[in-house]
DNA sequence: CCTTAAAAGTACTAAACTGGTACTGTATAG
DNA sequence: CTATACAGTACCAGTTTAGTACTTTTAAGG
């Protein structure tokens, strides 16, 4: 489907949450509430994030989560690879070398790791520092971005498909401006 | 996952075996045999990919599937686009207006949407033409091949005499060069 | 006509994956 | 010593994917 998975949003979501304010600890509880998921659900990215250094953990009482590097640092393409638990790559046999027997003729495995090479780099380019800046800034990956006219203008001569149903209430996952209420660790 | 579908790997696989001989009109049983495919999915894709214009069908005895345009002018994200159901976007937020309620306040939707931009433009900037050559060439457009008239008849003879092992069952797909007895219809 | 080749359409099922939850264990502050 | 908060494991239900089967329609050719 070419999508990430819920969980890696919630993770870029909540990396994004935490770049906000990146000297503060933040619990768990404290970010579900603040941004609207469940408890056991952003313990469960947290601690996947955890085990992948992009945050560390402070256990026990006043515990939570610290950014473990400057926002900056911390790019959308770190984030998928600490969450999604297969290797990088569009196509399975372009991900990993040695899954299919035909490497050795396959002729279009080597444009597939180049596509692949390709999109990363844009991943690559956007840290979680850039997420929560209101989109203004950040111009995006220093590299490779096509000189050609911002996608954004995209004309809609692709029309939609299918209904898209999925009517759950947030579909992704989204940074409702800061409330004032979200003190985390206090 | 972020991985494109088999079924739409398939697709490029297909396409890209087509591009081979692009005049010629190719059976369904005919790709399959040639790709090591069964049968029944092949023509699935293919009924997919008529519907959505990159090829376009002969019904009736001597039948078969025709580009409906030069494979230069196919891009792989055409066929993502022909064979995801769901529209393009790495998260569900992100690919399509109104499925969450909270794109007025999202912080973080636009950023999303300028990823998806840049990665789309990776995925147009290769055409199926471009998966059948050796990776050599195709120093794989910036974005948009000129829309103007293809480069005519460009000979597409890059048959390589390979033997086609064929036996092993292959993860995703591969294009095995070319077979003698792939004749397609005669 | 009649037969045969081949695509179109519809529907179903088994398998895999995802997302979410529960439960139990461990560390730390006060 | 107790409350708090992270760690790890396991499980389950819902969804998605991939593949198959069957029926219908179209066209060529004798
Ligand atoms: S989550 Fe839907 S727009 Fe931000
Ligand atoms: S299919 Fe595996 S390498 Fe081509």
């Amino acid at each position: 489907m070419l999508r990430i998975s819920k969980l890696t949003d919630y993770g870029t979501l909540i990396l994004a949450h935490m770049a906000g304010s990146p000297e503060r600890m933040h619990s768990a509880a404290g970010l579900a509430e603040a941004l609207g998921l469940g408890l056991p659900t952003v313990s469960k990215v947290l601690k996947t994030l955890g085990r992948h250094t992009l945050v560390t953990s402070q256990r026990g009482a006043h515990g939570g989560y610290l950014l473990s590097r400057p926002p900056t640092q911390i790019s959308v393409a770190d984030v998928i690879d600490a969450l999604e638990d297969q290797p990088f790559g569009l196509t399975e046999c372009s991900a990993s070398a040695g899954v299919c027997g035909m490497e050795g003729e396959c002729r279009i495995r080597d444009n597939w790791l180049r596509i692949n090479g390709v999109v990363r780099q844009a991943l690559q380019g956007v840290s979680v520092a850039d997420m929560v800046h209101p989109t203004s800034g950040s111009p995006f990956g220093p590299q490779r971005r096509p000189s050609g006219p911002d996608p954004g203008g995209e004309p809609a001569a692709h029309r939609l498909h299918g209904p898209a149903t999925l009517g759950s209430r947030m579909t992704a996952a989204c940074i409702p401006a800061p409330r004032a209420d979200d003190q985390e660790i206090r």
